[in-house]
DNA sequence: TACTTTCAACTG
DNA sequence: CGGACAGTTGAAAGTA
């Protein structure tokens, strides 16, 4: 081995009981580890700030890389020593790329310094050269010189004709290999220094040290889920790629016939020119959100505006709203799971979406590659029933179900119990309708309630209203979601502030303190950083980043109940495979009917009794047997003995 | 040419 | 002064 410490640092620390601490850094051809890109040089420097690098080579032209076999040997030793605590920065990507590429099982305990950043502050950028270059004035320039050295090779490759990435950071092997060794070593150096940085607050332990912790386990449950995968009917995959195709290619005949052929339909600008410039149509504008804010109000072009003009009649907005919803289902959702997707262990096509935990500034979890989190949902919506990506989602293997679960409307119930609404509190115990009440007081005068259809519309505006509020909408935006004029939608404030005025103060207390401190702090110890003139944010923040928490919580727990509980035998074991923000998906042998019990409990579990709530969080259970657009309530439901 | 911004789509 | 929150993705258009 390489890799040595001269003598111990004063070691106070609890993360390393024995054995070694080092920084462990990856260059890689490129970022898909599932589709062939691998690592081909490794940086270490241990707890002492000993470096050491390997390099393999890289064909430039099949991108393959191949490494000496004493070097493999010793990497390989390296990533499955137990002993040896292994600092990364963002590990599930380094740890993936190399048990991918390695075929080996990375062991040992595993730091993430991403993790102590993100929980640090989440507002604020936790890329690796950023960050140091932030808290710990490292230079970013061996990355620029790397890259300055890349982009000549590039140009140079591509004559000889080397197969290149459309990104420069996955040529890096093309680079200068003194570069290339000067900035992987740099690189593992400021991940070591990182980590010096915040052991001293991590050892003082508290509420950061019980996050940065639980964050850990997050992403080694995200990394199972990862690996897993979920189940792809290639079939279906197939079958939607026509119908969509058919659908875009019917609408754009029908485009020509109406004379627009030449405009291109992806293009705002040009769709503007024809509906404002040509057809003159009334001016419809953007909503404009804060991120927005500096910006002059724009003219949309978007699906909205499009349903309106149909409405009038217009041919041609029709068309764009059919082929652009066929356009997005194909080129966002089913062609993605085609391009992602690979067959597994057991020869079932399966998605390997990739969890962020360091995202969003909330510490909710996001995905990509392909999002899970935005994969359209016909079952929410009135119309929109040939948004069908979700048919592509099915259990893997004959006696296979999946179980999604999810929180019965946690954010009301972190809301209305985090500041302590009398009223809100009362209306969720007693189990009332709160959505539906709100309506009869708003409308009850001027719509026809008996009716269930007019019901069920006006009882969704004032839900929508309400999750306005808590997001901190203005007056124009409820104007948009209730559909009325600048006074009714000034009642609906008012009457909304009024029947849950315990809320209205709570968020006036938040907006303050984010103002005095420049943050809010969570239940769970988390700070919600709020800069500036956004303090109208931290109500929404709370109660995000406080269901945020719950989850992730849950999501350890659903995994510990179902790694270690034995089923019969003729059972597979239940699996955790994807999670949707206040949603759970198992993957478990339908005969195993003890799983959603399970589920339940785990989501269900005793955090109540942090949010000061007397009764548990309600979990419902659905079932899919064919794929994710029939899910169907699962019935009986499991019941929980209620603890208090 | 390569990188960034804008817009539109979808989710909770 | 008054703001709908948090995301990911792809295509077009703008900029260096």
């Amino acid at each position: 081995m390489k890799f040595k410490i001269k003598k111990q640092r004063k070691v106070p620390i609890e993360i390393s009981i024995e054995g070694r601490i080092v920084a462990f850094d990856t260059e890689t051809t490129g970022l898909r580890f599932h589709h062939g890109d691998a690592p081909f040089a490794f940086s270490f420097t241990d707890y002492e700030g000993n470096d050491s690098y390997i390099r393999g080579d890289v064909d430039p032209f099949t991108r393959k890389v191949s490494l000496s076999r004493e070097d493999e040997a010793t990497i390989v030793e390296f990533l499955e020593d137990a002993t040896i605590t292994k600092v990364m920065h963002n590990a599930k990507f380094d740890i993936g790329m190399c048990e991918q590429y390695f075929g080996c099982k990375v062991k040992g305990k595993i730091i993430d310094t991403m993790i102590f950043a993100h929980v640090w502050d989440s507002s604020r950028p936790i890329g690796l050269k950023p960050l140091c270059n932030r808290v710990l004035n490292i230079s970013e320039q061996d990355q620029k010189d790397l890259q300055a050295s890349v982009v000549r090779a590039r140009a140079k490759g591509k004559k000889a004709g080397y197969t290149l990435s459309s990104d420069v950071k996955a040529d890096y092997h093309l680079g200068d290999p003194e570069l290339c060794k000067q900035y992987a070593v740099t690189d593992t150096q400021r991940t070591m220094q990182l980590f010096w940085f915040f052991e001293e607050p991590y050892n003082e332990g508290g509420a950061y040290k019980e996050l940065v912790d639980m964050e850990h386990k997050v992403l080694m449950v995200t990394k199972r889920m990862e690996d897993r995968g979920v189940g792809i009917d290639w079939g279906k995959c197939i079958e939607l790629t026509e119908y969509y195709e058919d659908t875009k290619s019917g609408f754009l005949d029908l485009i020509n016939v109406e004379g627009y052929g030449d405009v291109n339909l992806n293009s705002p600008k040009q769709l503007a020119k024809v509906f404002y410039e040509d057809k003159l149509m009334p001016p419809i504008y953007r909503t404009r959100k804060s991120k927005d804010k500096g910006r002059a109000k724009s003219l949309t072009t978007d699906s909205k505006a499009l349903q309106h003009w149909a409405s009038l009649g217009d041919t041609f907005a029709k068309c764009i709203i059919a082929y652009r919803e066929a356009d997005h289902q194909l080129k966002n959702f089913v062609s993605v799971f085609m391009d992602e997707g690979k067959k597994d262990k057991d020869g079932f096509f399966t998605l390997h979406p990739n969890y962020r935990t360091c995202g969003p500034i909330t510490a909710r979890l996001s995905c990509t590659t392909p999002n899970l989190m935005n994969i359209s949902n016909p079952q929410t919506r009135e119309s929109g029933v040939s948004l069908r990506a979700r048919e592509c989602f099915t259990p893997r293997g004959e006696n296979t179900v999946l179980y999604f679960t999810d929180y019965s409307q946690v954010e009301v119930w972190v809301s209305m119990f985090l500041s302590k609404d009398e009223a809100g509190m009362k209306a969720l115990l007693d189990n009332e309708d709160m959505h539906k009440n709100m309506a009869l007081k708003l409308w009850s005068h001027m719509y026809d309630f008996s009716n269930p259809a007019v019901l069920k519309k006006w009882r969704k505006r004032a839900k929508f209203c309400l999750f306005g509020l808590i997001y901190g909408a203005g007056v124009g935006s409820i104007m948009d979601t209730a559909g009325c004029g600048l006074d009714e939608a000034k009642k609906i404030i008012r009457v909304f502030w009024d029947t849950y005025p315990g809320l209205h103060t709570y968020s006036k207390q938040l907006s303050e303190e984010a103002e005095i401190n420049g943050y809010v702090t969570g239940p769970y110890g988390r700070r919600y950083h709020v800069t500036g003139d956004d303090s109208y944010k931290a109500l929404n923040y709370m109660i995000q980043g406080t269901a945020a928490e719950v989850m992730k919580r849950a999501l350890i727990s659903i995994d510990k109940a179902l790694t270690f509980r034995k089923p019969k035998k003729k059972f597979k074991k239940a699996k955790l495979l994807l999670t949707i923000h206040d949603e759970t998906g198992v993957e478990a042998d339908k005969r195993d009917k003890a799983v959603p019990k399970l589920i339940v409990e785990a989501m269900s579990g005793e955090f109540h009794k942090m949010l000061g709530m007397p009764v548990r969080l309600k979990a419902d259970v659905e079932v899919v047997t064919t794929n994710w657009a029939e899910k169907e309530k699962l019935d009986p439901q499991p019941v929980l003995k209620d603890i208090t």
